[in-house]
DNA sequence: AGCACGCCGACT
DNA sequence: GTCGGCGTGCTC
């Protein structure tokens, strides 16, 4: 009897490959390592999962492991098992999980330089050489080039296959170098702030209570819900009563940016680590050597730390858990916090999912298993008000005295803009026609009225319309304005003032230099979109705006109102909580409840309106919902794959009822395009077998890309 | 993903 | 009749 292995290799590959196991490697591979072995003509790394003996040969030919490739990171049996899972259930090859497990190799990237030979010089110049290849050649005229550069350039797709026919021919060189890639870190190291308030009663207890699990090695899952200031200090007093033991934290933030709030608050800072794509090469080196020799054991990262190779660990923290970016994110789609809970449920660990405004779901399922613990909010001090109307009611009347003042005493205004650049979109004042991109059909925006207008996606330019395709009447820029045209507001309104855009690809200062402005005074204003959020914090203002935040109510999704509050209620943690600071909402819809309960901010009172709402239209937790994106190379091509799948769907699952579908942009490259469906059940008895199901679609069409993301 | 194979139009 | 551009399907 041979012994034969399961390989996976870190490709978009579901399935794994069987090989034999030569004599000589029978008794050293073990399940986890890395090998060598023959794939197609070329030969891979990939990771064994499985060993077994078979009394004979499978049906088709096998081929036997290379060798045996030392990786460092050494991956468990029960590290596999958990790989083996969440693969599974996000529909993504376990090999390219474990590549990005990989923590402890240093990251080398190939960089591969095309250049020509003499005797391709010679060639070109001789004139013998046409189309495409001369093309390339031409581009290579002294200088060296990287295959994705010339595929840019030239628009040929199959660029490799050009390169190896070129390299046969003796007319260019390809040279492949080790390059380890790293970008520098931006985070700001220096926060200090203490906190030292006692904790209630009820507080005690429950970390009582969450430590003795941690001890028994049990894996449960808690919810911890309340402002953060509140939900710090707990903190704090919990993973200062673990820390200092063998086993190891993780806490999960959503974005780097979101990491200092944590740093500050740990006690033991020898204990804690940071880990993320952004260290540089010698700070990634030092935090592995701290985490591997145990003098740390409460690591700090994003998405990627569930995948972190570390045993035994008894705690994961999800902070933020409601946020979109742990499941959409570049790079392979996993779904982190379904990452964090199944990688506790293999250690036997315990799950704490934090945040100031939680998933509607998590606090429904939380509250009814007794595993909430809701610390609350703080009571706002301050002077609030909601004013009707558009977002240039803030340069009328009193509106417009409150922040002349406000700039005069030299105090820091926070102006909350729902958009990036001018102005939503350009509307014909009779007609309401509003010109889209003939490529993308969504809206065109404008940068200044009069100047050209662009696609937000694709970036096509068209000119301004001096008058309305329809109606012949002139037209003029929407009601919705974005943060450049406050900015300039603002400039003509208060002139010699400083006034800063915070907002996605503006350049703007470095955060050190912009909170040292700010705290100086030396800015005035600050007008900043979401991306401001994370980025201010922890200062506040004592004058705070807030323009139209009702966009993205109407969002055509379930969870439209739960992210609008958590955005809103996001802001109110910048308005300094003290008497005479004011926090103002300029809105069209000033009875909206969604906007009045996120001022407060009344978490509790957002859900008691929103689990009725959800009841009523069947949406989770009440009904599962199933988000399924489909996208290819052609949109030709996924289409065709998208009728397949609804066909067996609607055979296989007839009770599920299917929304959509439809075509939409991908989030992360809005050039791409995919196809998006929903998917709703009555309940969650076949959820299981609906994603084996899906897993067995994507085995059989493996050239699909297919993703999907479940709210239970 | 990346590679080989094989089909079809363009050009000696 | 050959070359090369491009789509298709397979990889244990």
């Amino acid at each position: 009897m041979a012994y034969y292995c399961e390989v996976s290799f870190p490709l978009p590959l579901l399935q794994t490959f069987t090989y034999r196991l030569p004599e000589s490697l029978v008794n050293r591979v073990k399940v986890g390592d890395k090998v060598l072995a023959p794939f197609g003509s070329r030969q891979l790394a990939g990771y064994v999962l499985e060993i077994k003996q078979l009394e004979q040969e499978p049906a088709f030919k096998v081929k036997e492991i290379t060798d045996l490739r030392v990786n460092s990171s050494s991956f468990s049996a029960s590290f596999i098992s958990f790989i083996k899972e969440l693969a599974r259930k996000s529909l993504v090859s376990p090999g390219q999980l474990l590549d990005l497990a990989e923590v402890y190799e240093d990251q080398e990237v190939i960089k591969v330089m095309v250049k020509l030979t003499a005797e391709g010089q010679a060639r070109l110049e001789r004139g013998d050489i046409k189309g495409r290849k001369k093309e390339i050649l031409e581009l290579l005229k002294g200088r060296k080039l990287s295959p994705v550069y010339l595929k840019r350039k030239t628009g040929i797709k199959n660029i490799n296959s050009y390169l190896r026919v070129l390299k046969k021919d003796g007319l260019v060189d390809i040279e492949e170098k080790q390059v380890k890639k790293r970008k520098s870190s931006s985070i700001n190291q220096e926060v200090k702030i203490q906190l030292q308030l006692p904790l209630s009663l009820t507080e005690a207890q429950e970390i009582k209570q969450i430590i003795r699990k941690v001890r028994e090695k049990v894996y449960v899952e808690f919810l911890v819900a309340g402002s953060w200031s509140r939900r710090a200090r707990y903190f704090s007093e919990l993973i200062s009563s673990l820390v200092g033991q063998s086993n190891y934290i993780l806490i999960l933030v959503p974005e780097i940016q979101r990491m200092r709030r944590w740093q500050e608050l740990v006690k033991q800072q020898e204990e804690l680590v940071i880990f993320h794509s952004q260290l540089t090469p010698t700070q990634r080196r030092e935090a592995l050597r701290r985490i591997s020799s145990g003098r740390a054991r409460l690591i700090l990262g994003t998405r990627s730390l569930a995948l972190m190779p570390v045993e035994p660990v008894s705690l994961i923290i999800v902070d933020e858990e409601q946020d979109e970016l742990y499941y959409q994110t570049e790079g392979i789609p996993f779904d982190g916090k379904e990452a964090a809970r199944l990688r506790a449920k293999h250690e036997n660990g315990v799950l704490v999912l934090t945040s100031s405004c939680p998933e509607i779901s998590s606090y429904y399922w939380h509250e009814k298993a007794e595993t909430l613990l809701d610390l609350g909010q703080e009571k706002m001090v301050c002077d609030y008000q909601v004013q009707s109307g558009e977002g240039t009611q803030i340069f009328r009347s009193e509106l417009k005295d409150k922040l002349i003042d406000q700039v005069r005493e030299r105090k820091p205004v926070f102006i909350y803009v729902n958009k990036k650049g001018y102005a939503g979109y350009v509307q014909c004042a009779r007609c309401h026609f509003v010109p889209k991109c003939q490529q993308c059909q969504i809206a065109l925006s404008s940068n200044k009225p009069g100047q050209e207008l662009s696609c937000r996606y694709c970036g096509k330019t068209y000119p301004w319309p001096e008058k309305c395709p329809v109606c012949g009447q002139k037209m003029r820029v929407g009601r919705v304005k974005g943060s450049q045209y406050f900015k300039e507001e603002l400039a003509a309104l208060l002139p010699d003032t400083r006034i800063v855009v915070l907002e996605e690809g503006n350049d703007h200062p470095e955060e050190r230099a912009l909170h040292k402005a700010l705290s100086g005074r030396k800015i005035s204003i600050v007008v900043g979109t979401e991306y401001a959020l994370t980025r201010l914090w922890p200062l506040t203002f004592s004058l705070v705006l807030v323009v139209n935040p009702e966009i993205g109510l109407n969002l055509p999704d379930f969870r439209a109102s739960e992210m609008v509050f958590a955005k809103l209620s996001a802001v109110t943690e910048l308005v300094a909580n003290e008497k005479g600071s004011q926090f103002i909402v300029v809105t069209e819809l000033p009875d909206n409840a969604v906007l009045r309960l996120a001022i407060i901010p009344d978490y509790r009172g957002f859900y008691e309106r929103e689990i009725e709402i959800r009841k009523l239209l069947g949406y989770p937790p009440f009904c599962p919902l199933i988000n399924i994106n489909l996208s290819g190379n052609s949109i030709r091509s996924s289409a065709r794959l998208s009728r397949a799948l609804l066909e067996q769907m609607q055979k296989n699952f007839p009770e599920a009822e299917i929304i959509g579908p439809k075509v939409a942009r991908h989030f992360w490259h809005h050039q791409r395009k995919e196809i998006r469906f929903y998917l709703r059940f009555k309940e969650q008895s076949r959820l299981e077998e609906f994603i084996n199901f899906l897993y067995e679609f994507k085995l059989k069409y493996s050239s699909s890309r297919l993703s999907l993301k479940f709210w239970l």
